[in-house]
DNA sequence: TTGAAAGCGATACCAC
DNA sequence: GTGGTATCGCTTTCAA
C-alpha cells in the first residue's frame, strides 16, 4: 500500500509512520497551503477595520445591531482583504453546510438519469440561494454509496444527501434509517419516510398511463417494456402504471429487462425474434430507445409501421434518430430545481413562512411528445423512404 | 430571495435578519444534527479508553511512542463507539483533505467524457487509499468552474482541483495561477504549468496519427473531422494530429465543428451534401459519431461504402449500431487511476520513495478498434443487406 | 510513554 | 453597538 498523505485513522492502524527524513506534515502544519502566502482571517479584517471579530461575524452574517457606518466598512475591509470565512472553522461550530449526492454509477448505461450532473446543475442554483453546496460523489454499488453516506456522516463532513434511483431492498435507505441525517429522494417516494426526509418525484405514473392509452388508440395489442437495471423503484412503478393502463384495455403487456446496452439488445433481440412479438415496444430511458431502433434495423423490423418505440425518457439525440422518438418528457431542469429547493427545507430551513412545506413533491411531467416512432401497427407493409425524416 | 439557512455573507449583504420568533439557528448552536443524539468525539474515546486525547490521536493515526498495548485498546474503544474524526475540526488544524473536479457541463453533449463520473469512480479508489476525497461539481460556464475554485480556495475547502478539458485561453487556468492550488489538467498538459500542477493525457495524438493513416491505406481522399464545443485544447490536438498525418500523404483535410447534438447535425448534413463530400468522417467522440450515422441514413449516404465514419472514443454503444463504429479506444479507467495518483503526487504525497514522480503522466490508448464503419471508398455502389451485423 | 495545553478560524453568548 | 471570550474537535508541541 501508498505510504499515505492523510493518514486513514482507525480504518488502518498498520498505517506506516512517514519518513523520519521529512518530518513535516505534508501540507503543513501551519495551514498556509502549497507554498502560498497566509490567507486573511477573521481576525485580520476586525483588525483592519478596527473593531473585534465579534462585529465582523455580526457585520459579515447581516446580523442587526451593527451601526450602518462600521458594517460597511467591515465589507468593505473584507472584500478588499479577499477574506471568505474557513469552511472547516465555520462548520466546526455550526455544523456542514454541504449536502452530498451519492451517484450509484456502474458504467453501464440503462439508468434513467443518465448523468445526475444535470440534476445539480439545476439543483446548485436553488442551493446557492441558500448557501448550501452539493456535492457529487459515485459508488460502483448501491452497498458502497451506502457504506460512504454511513463515513461521512458520521465524520459530520455533510449535512444531508441526495438518493437517486431507488431500488427495492435498498442498503442507502437502511442506512439513512439509522442516521438521523436530513435526505432528499429523488424519483420514488419511499414508504414511510422519517420526517426529516424529503422526496421529489416524477408524475411518471401518469405519464405512462398515457402511453399506454395512446398505444391503445393507436391500435396495438401487444406492448412489451424493457427496463434497464433490476429493482429500480421508479422503473417498477411505470411498469405498473403501463401495465395496468393496457390491462384495463385488454392489451397484452409483458415487461422484460437488460442491464447494460449488451444485454438491453439482447433482450430486444428476443423479444423481436418471439413468435408473438409486441407490436410496440417502451423503454425506460432514452439510451435503450435507441438500442431498440438499432436491433430491429438489424432484423429488418420497419420502425414504426412493424414495431412502434417509445422513449421513456426524452433527450435531445431522441429528436435525431430515424425515426424521431416519441418520448416521455423528462424535466431534468425542474426536477433539479426541485431537489434544490427540498435539500434546503430538508435542512431546516424552513423560510419565515411557516410550516407549509411540502415534505413530498410530484412534479408533471407533460404529455407524450409524439414524434417518428409511433405508429399503427400495419405489421409487414413496409414503405421505402424516409418519411421519418418530417416528423416533427 | 429566500431567507437562507447559512447567511451568504458578505456576498449579500443585504442579506435580511431572520425572524426573530425562531432566533436558533436551524441546525443548532450545538452541533448535534437534527434531532440526533451526540456523536462521540475524541475526548469520549479517551476517556472510555483511559487516556488523554492525545495518545487517542497518535494511536489512531498509527503515529509511533504508543505502547501497543494502549494503541490497540484506543483502537478497540474508538471502534466500539462508532468513532470517526470530524472532518472539520481535522482540517481547521491540517487543511483541507479534500479534492474538487468541477465539471464545465452546459447539458450540450459532444464534450468528450461523457460523464467525468467514470473518471472520478476509478480516481477514487486510488484515492481512498491515500485517504483523500475527491467531491465533483458542476458549473455551466467556464468562467463559472473559474469563479467556484477561486471562492472554494479561498474558503479552504478544498486541497486541490482537478480540471478536465481545458479550452484555449481557459479562465480556469488564469484563476488557478493566481492561486497556490495544486491542480491536476487532464486531457491537455497546458504551456508553463506552476511546479504545484500534474497532469495526465491520453496519447491521442499518436492515436489520431494512426487513424490519419488507416484512412489514407483504405485509400479515403477526402477526410473531415466533426468536432463538438470549439476551443478544446484536447480537440485542436488531436485535429492537428489528424491533420497532419493526411498531408503528409497529400489527403484533403477539412474540420467542421457544431456543438450539441442539433448543430453537430447541421454540420453533417452540411458536410455531405457538399460537392466535394468526404468519403470519410472522424468525429472526437461517441455520441457525435451516432449523429453521423443518423445524417447520413436520412441522406441515404450509404456507410461504410460511400462514407467511413471514426469514432473518436470508444464507448459500449458503438458496438451496437448498424454498422457499429470503428472508434479509438477511451480507457477511462486508467485514465481515472492515473488521475488519482497525480492528485496524490500534487498534494505532496511524495511517498517514501523520493521525488521520482512524474509530473506530467501520458496513457497510451492502445490501437484502434476497427469495426464495420470504416471501408474502402466505392462511391455509389451500395450494396443492401445487413452486412453490418456480422462486423465484430 | 503519557498528559496538559495551545492553537486552527469563526460564531455566539454575555457583559459593558 | 461593541468588545471579550468560551466553544466546536482535533492535532501537536512541550513537559513530565
Amino acid at each position: 500500500m501508498v505510504t499515505t498523505a492523510r493518514p486513514n485513522h482507525h480504518e488502518d492502524p498498520d498505517n506506516q509512520p512517514r519518513k523520519d527524513a521529512a518530518p513535516a506534515s505534508p501540507r503543513g502544519g501551519r495551514p498556509r497551503g502549497a507554498g502560498g502566502r497566509r490567507r486573511p482571517t477573521i481576525v485580520d479584517v476586525a483588525r483592519a477595520a478596527g473593531v473585534s471579530t465579534a462585529v465582523v461575524s455580526y457585520a459579515l452574517n447581516g446580523r442587526r445591531g451593527v451601526a450602518d457606518t462600521t458594517r460597511e466598512r467591515v465589507l468593505r475591509v473584507a472584500d478588499e482583504l479577499g477574506w471568505r470565512p474557513a469552511t472547516a472553522a465555520r462548520s466546526l461550530r455550526a455544523g456542514p453546510g454541504t449536502a452530498a449526492l451519492v451517484a450509484v454509477h456502474d458504467g453501464a448505461a440503462g439508468s434513467r438519469v443518465a448523468s445526475p450532473l444535470d440534476l445539480v446543475t439545476a439543483a446548485s442554483e436553488v442551493l446557492d440561494e441558500g448557501g448550501v453546496t452539493l456535492a457529487v460523489h459515485t459508488a460502483s454499488t448501491v452497498d458502497h454509496a451506502a457504506h460512504l453516506m454511513r463515513r461521512w456522516w458520521a465524520e459530520r463532513r455533510y449535512a444531508a444527501f441526495v438518493v437517486t434511483g431507488l431500488r427495492s431492498d435498498d442498503a442507502r435507505l437502511a442506512a439513512l434509517r439509522h442516521l438521523p441525517a436530513p435526505a432528499v429522494m429523488v424519483g420514488c417516494p419511499p414508504p414511510s419516510a422519517p420526517a426529516t426526509w424529503c422526496s421529489v418525484t416524477l408524475d411518471d405514473t401518469a405519464a405512462f398511463a398515457q402511453v399506454g392509452e395512446f398505444l391503445a388508440d393507436l391500435g396495438h395489442r401487444r406492448v412489451a417494456m424493457l427496463t434497464g437495471a433490476d429493482g429500480l423503484l421508479a422503473t417498477r412503478r411505470r411498469a405498473a402504471a403501463l401495465g395496468g393502463a393496457l390491462a384495463s384495455e385488454g392489451i397484452d403487456f409483458h415487461a422484460a429487462s437488460g442491464h447494460g446496452v449488451d444485454r438491453a439488445a439482447a433482450a430486444v433481440g428476443t423479444l423481436l425474434s418471439s413468435a408473438s412479438r409486441p407490436t410496440a415496444v417502451v423503454t425506460d430511458d432514452d439510451v435503450t430507445a435507441g438500442v431498440v431502433l438499432d436491433v430491429a434495423r438489424r432484423l429488418e423490423v420497419a420502425v414504426p409501421w412493424e414495431l412502434s418505440v417509445v422513449a421513456g425518457a426524452d433527450a435531445p439525440a431522441c429528436r435525431l434518430t430515424t425515426p424521431s422518438l416519441t418520448a416521455v418528457p423528462y424535466p431534468v431542469e425542474r426536477l433539479g430545481q426541485a431537489v434544490g429547493q427540498a435539500l434546503l427545507e430538508a435542512l431546516g430551513d424552513g423560510g419565515a413562512d411557516g410550516d407549509r412545506s411540502s415534505r413530498s413533491t410530484t412534479l408533471s411531467t407533460g404529455g407524450l411528445v409524439v414524434r417518428g416512432s409511433t405508429a399503427p401497427p400495419e405489421p409487414r407493409s413496409r414503405p421505402h423512404g424516409n418519411e421519418g425524416f418530417l416528423n416533427d
